[in-house]
DNA sequence: CTGTTAGCGCTTTCAG
DNA sequence: CTGAAAGCGCTAACAG
């Protein structure tokens, strides 16, 4: 068993109150202090911070809640959260949803029951009600990378309708018209929608039409990358370019053009999203979509330490962050 | 603020006693029982799980270091270690060591005071020092994948250097002679070591040579396994066949292979390490050494809730999950 | 600066 | 089966 502040209140016959107070950074007797140093040494005394809690109904704990821990994309955010937050002195509780919308909820309240700080979500769910038992127990909340559809709470996320229709549009610069596009579907995904609505209006603006055959959607993986690929490569008439609107997708493309007796730029151009670990390794170059991984995280740990040290709730605030597109090899300048 | 246990015995005129008894599953009379599910309804009442850990100490709740979690191998374990927790009823949390054995130290002091019932570690430190905070605390650990040079306890993992030999006489049997090897250095990482000696046994038990520019070590890295194939292709004399001993590796080598004019297995011959994402999709489909994740998880989560639940810690046990080979199409069969 | 006292929300004897 | 009371380990007034 581990020793608690009354063994050393015995050893150094002091009160707990004193104790307490040294503990928590008070000013105590320089030779208190050395007696207490001394005794928390032999002891190996290591506060009980469960008792703590139950009684500052504060853990110094923030617990984020993932839409899927095998995913790089969640891996690489949760990495840099865990940095961001070590820095503030503060622990990190991670939940996996796999996915699961019954398990989001329930990790939602597990966290509540551990008296967690503040939460950040990376939400699978489109409605707030899975947010309830936060909201009742005063917790305050931050979305990551995906914002609800049913409440404007604080985000952190890109803009994601507008990185497509930029990419796009870079695509169009080089002269391409006839551009295909492989993305996850709407009913799945936010960030699918928005990329794919960034994608039409790219081409409607430039007045490029949009062939059914153009067009792959369903879910956010590297198999439907890779088939999605295929099967645009053998249309009859193919697309010039093709934007692949996530990590997966265009790992799984990239490996169906490499496979495939064309090459990149020379007989398809491609512009990606999310460069995670292949942009500074693989041939094609990627010309790709870039999320400002670090700073998403750094922004979301930011804004809920701000709103657990405030008190007032003010309104709720989304930040935006800005997305670049790296260079790359894969495009080809098609002439005007 | 949320209901306590008060105020349903407010509501009920019921004892403090009596409602613990039932939210425990202890019986009580029927009628009772319906007030007190009303009146938690109505009052939405939630236990605080800190209360109940700080007398019970116990918290239902199992704590997982992870040595790096943007890693997929860590990931895709996370994700099973999460499955399984969930069905026992087990609540997860997870941390991530940012392969930093600082952290990791930290990682496990801060799951001993959350006071959680078992820990499992994937450990980067290769002694036990770091677990010292949980012996005391008297938590049972259980190590996953990797295990401490120092001191033998419990733990979950393959048999890496027999996988090694056994993916490596592989390529022997189909009469590779020049078998080359990429890999982790062993003053990083334990599994890496391992799979370079059983490269090296394989090898010698076949009297092969061991060209000094066939070994590649360094780290897991896709960058590692990219640059180490590049040169491995270029050399005068290359190998027919290379073993790839971890999953980054995998993958940045088979980029490489794709880049270059040469293809697999007509002019080179690989054995993966690993199979996360790629071989279901990726040509050439590389034969592979699977460790079986799902198991490996699930094994880990057993071992860690019967250590819990029986409080004689026997003696420490290790459980040696075999691999298998999965079989694609990246070995030529040279003649004998 | 230090000590006394109460109490966080819950479980657990022990009587009844 | 139920209730009264003690206490888990700690912090937070408030006096001194």
């Amino acid at each position: 068993m581990s020793s608690t502040i009354r063994d050393i209140k015995e050893r150094t016959g002091l009160s707990l109150a004193t104790i307490s107070k040294f503990l928590n950074g008070g000013n105590v007797l320089p030779e208190n202090k050395i007696l207490i140093e001394k005794a928390i040494r032999e002891l190996r005394y290591e506060p009980n911070e469960l008792a703590r809690g139950l009684v500052t109904n504060k853990t110094r704990t923030v617990g984020v809640v993932a839409y899927d821990i095998g995913s790089l994309f969640n891996g690489t955010l949760l990495r840099y959260i865990g940095q961001a937050l070590r820095k503030e002195r503060y622990g990190l509780l991670i939940c996996d949803s796999q996915n699961d919308q019954t398990v989001e909820a329930e990790n939602i309240r597990f966290l509540v029951n551990k008296k967690v700080d503040g939460i950040i979500v990376l939400p699978i769910s489109r409605s707030a009600a899975f947010l309830k038992p936060a909201k009742e127990a005063d917790i305050p909340v931050v979305l990551l990378d995906r914002p609800l559809a049913d409440e404007s709470l604080d985000c952190v996320r890109i803009d994601n309708r507008k990185a497509a229709y930029r990419a796009v549009s870079r695509l169009i610069e080089n002269h391409h018209r006839k551009i295909a596009v492989i993305c996850s579907d709407e009913r799945n995904e936010y960030t699918g929608y928005e990329r794919y609505k960034g994608y039409v209006a790219a081409m409607e603006d430039a007045s490029l039409p949009i062939p059914r055959d153009y067009v792959r959607k369903r879910d956010h993986s590297i198999e439907f990358g890779y088939e999605s690929m295929k099967k645009l490569l053998s249309l009859h008439d193919p697309p010039t370019a093709v934007f692949l609107s996530n990590y997966e997708v265009s790992l799984g493309a990239v490996m169906a053009v490499n496979e495939s007796e064309l090459s990149c730029p020379r007989d398809i151009s491609l512009m990606g999203f999310d460069d995670l670990i292949l942009s500074h390794i693989m041939e094609p170059r990627l010309y790709m979509v870039v999320q400002p991984m670090q700073e998403m995280g750094e922004k979301a740990c930011e804004l809920l330490l701000q709103k657990i040290n405030s008190k007032d709730k003010a309104l709720s605030s989304e930040i935006i962050l800005s997305t670049r597109i790296s260079d790359g090899n894969s495009i080809a300048q098609l002439t005007a």
